[in-house]
DNA sequence: CTAAGTGCAAAACCTTTGCTCCCAT
DNA sequence: ATGGGAGCAAAGGTTTTGCACTTAG
């Protein structure tokens, strides 16, 4: 049983434990969004679980992510004219890194000596400062990735 | 002659420079954007010009606001679910803290001590391990402003 | 003069909502 | 059997677009 299996199996049982049901659909979703390691729009999981589900409507998947969203399974990516894009990684904020130019989002966990504990700190001193209570951050990197940098001859 | 006012003289210059005119109304915003220490919606945008141009259309503040951005003069913040904000500081990227009750946008640039140089080399870093050109950021840390924990007893 | 900009309305998106029928429990 | 969920369509909010008229240069 991999990771993400266990995860969808403690999501089972919360979602029960809470009274909500757990239909083919919404299995489906779940699956692909916490299943998956990229960043996926609301359009791709759509399409996604349209294979299995081709009757299926948008306002479900838009229902579910919802729902994984307040259950703090799953956290968003927001961009400027153009729909969010889902991390169901189930790790705590992270920076990532998005090219520019295909909107591809890659994270950044792997470098822990920079990030982790450094962005706690960070996050402390702020509360400190600003009297403000921070709770969670998010911080992108933007720029061309190397796939679009050859496309593109730059 | 203030700073803004010496940043709004060398836009009109440029702009000039490109063929584009100086319209009464496109001034009126570029004032606004440019002289504010708040990060606006749009809609307080319109608001603002609409006391000097009640005839204003919405349409043309965006219009305004896409040339300035596409200029580099303002910045962007995105939200999920509502109008983005703009910075209109003319500084190079810089963390904000976003309350998450009143959407109140604050800058850190304060924070030099921790900011700043710091970003600087996370970014050279991540240009250095991913390939990616990264020439821009974004840095938003979300919680509760002070006044909003008073208001609601938190 | 004349091309660029304004204002208006319509369109384009993304996301949410209402409601009826259906099905997981 | 019963309340939560699916699917559909309509509505909501933000941003863009098209176009005739106006105006800065």
């Amino acid at each position: 049983m991999d990771n993400s299996e266990q995860r969808i199996n403690k999501l089972i049982f919360r979602l029960r434990g809470n009274g909500l049901r757990i239909t083919p659909q919404r299995l489906s979703i779940i699956k692909i969004i916490l299943g998956n390691k990229n960043h996926l729009s609301v359009d791709e999981i759509f399409e996604k679980v349209k294979r299995n589900f081709p009757m299926i409507g948008l306002a479900t998947v838009y229902k579910t992510i919802s729902l994984l969203k307040e259950m703090g399974e799953i956290s968003e990516i927001n961009f400027h004219n153009q729909g969010a894009r889902y991390d169901g990684s189930g790790e705590p904020p992270h920076p990532h890194v998005i090219c520019s130019m295909c909107n591809t989002v890659e994270d950044l966990d792997n470098l822990t000596d920079i990030g982790g504990t450094y962005i706690d700190k960070f996050t402390k001193k702020i509360n400190d400062r600003t009297r403000y209570q921070i709770n969670t951050y998010r911080m992108d990197f933007f720029g061309i990735c190397p796939k679009c940098q050859i496309e593109n001859n730059q």
